[in-house]
DNA sequence: GTGAAAAACGAGCGCTCGCTCGATTTTTAT
DNA sequence: ATAAAAATCGAGCGAGCGCTCGTTTTTCAC
């Protein structure tokens, strides 16, 4: 799949998350039309991950918010109560759309090797559609509540999960060579962080998201189905 | 070679790392006394490392650093003149720590395939050893000023670089396929961040860092030193 | 066009921050 | 023992923070 049919198939515009948002909140925010409340928090969100993906969350004032939001101290606190619940959220609209997306594009494959290329992919594709969130989130997870920063570690076990799943089910139809499922699911997270993380490197380089998915997905294979079961004696290590 | 016959080699002492510090500072430190001096800067960072790593550097007080550290709000300001400037100090040191390490380990091995392997475990074990300072590092890179966030960026391209080389250097050896050397050295890049960023996780599964770094050497000799040339057709790729 | 409801406004409050500096304690030399 | 030098102390300053609320502007049904 290509990222342009991706990005036709989530089709996850800012709008109509905060539009569920606004919905399942409409007894904390004070703002009464839909309309004028799904507007304002797109603003809101928009400057506030633009800001603190320039300076970090703990940096930002609301003073700033107000000015790149457009909206005054007073009308930004008819959206949320306090800037820790700014934070919650914002993380929390990631999260759900993560799981949404996730589940979505991954039933129906039940071929372990097809299930790891395309969980690679759907991941890489999704932190590039929304990369300003995902660096936000990943940045500022230790500035959460107590509860807040148990639910992302919970987030991280979970996607980490998928791949752990899927690593077992190929091991277990002999499709992939018996390295440990955790420590592999743990480094596939990494690369695919560092795609988000690190976007300026890439960018400057012109490596596309459907390049750096290629190079991933034959790293994890190569790894994954490596003839050898050579010991390190074998390999002349030192 | 193991981590702990590394951490005997390396043997950088925080004290051995302040006393070099303020032998090139003595003029911008008004404390005069070497030994009071090298004390008081080792409680200073290894608190600031302690609390930033905790609850991050914005968010970390000079109340806070002044109760962790054991000193009065005044002393500290005579051994930094401010708190940005706290923080490129614990930067500076980091870097100059890195660049000694690598140097010294790397220096006499020329076999590509020897090179990486060694290059690989170095920056693990170093990360081990400093772990606190790598972390630090990592997440306030982008509250530095504007010269020493370039620094930081010079300094992610320059290690990046080392694995650059080495990837180049078994290509022309014909020792490694021919993959992206800069794109794959980004990824080893991650995957070696990955270990001191995610500490928790690694710790709580015990995952010692000798098994994290067979692994990551296992992971990247697989995908240079693999066989195939498949194009992605031939591997069935939708 | 009018008035009431909805939304936005922004000066100002209380508080905590980074930082200072005169007072105090500790160390050192004699 | 003493006094000068060195180091430490911590209450207090102004600035800037998150947040509030009485006021003003906008919206909209009639």
């Amino acid at each position: 799949m290509t990222f342009d049919a991706f990005k036709g198939l989530v089709n996850i515009s800012n709008e109509d998350i905060w539009r569920d948002f606004y919905r399942q909140n409409k007894d904390k925010i004070k703002v009464k039309k839909e309309d004028v409340a799904v507007r304002n928090l797109v603003k809101i969100s928009s400057a506030a991950l633009s800001i603190s993906n320039r300076k970090g969350f703990p940096l930002m004032t609301l003073r700033d918010l107000s000015v790149e939001s457009g909206l005054s101290m007073g009308a930004l606190y008819s959206y949320f109560s306090s800037k820790d619940e700014l934070l919650d959220m914002i993380q929390q609209q990631r999260m759900a759309a993560i799981i949404k997306v996730f589940s979505t594009h991954l039933s129906g494959i039940d071929n372990p090797a097809q299930r790891l290329r395309s969980a690679i992919q759907i991941h890489l594709y999704l932190s590039e559609v929304m990369q300003p969130w995902f660096y936000f989130s990943y940045m500022e997870a230790k500035n959460l509540g107590k509860d807040d920063r148990k639910k992302a570690i919970e987030a991280e076990i979970l996607t980490e999960g998928i791949f752990v799943d899927i690593i077992e089910q190929g091991q277990k139809k002999s499709l992939f060579r018996n390295v440990d499922p955790k420590t592999t699911a743990a480094i596939i997270k990494a690369m695919l962080q560092d795609w988000y993380l690190k976007r300026w490197k890439y960018e400057s380089r012109n490596v596309s998201v459907e390049e750096y998915s290629k190079v991933v997905i034959d790293f994890v294979e190569s790894y994954l189905m490596a003839r050898s079961n050579q010991t390190q004696e074998e390999k002349g290590w030192t």
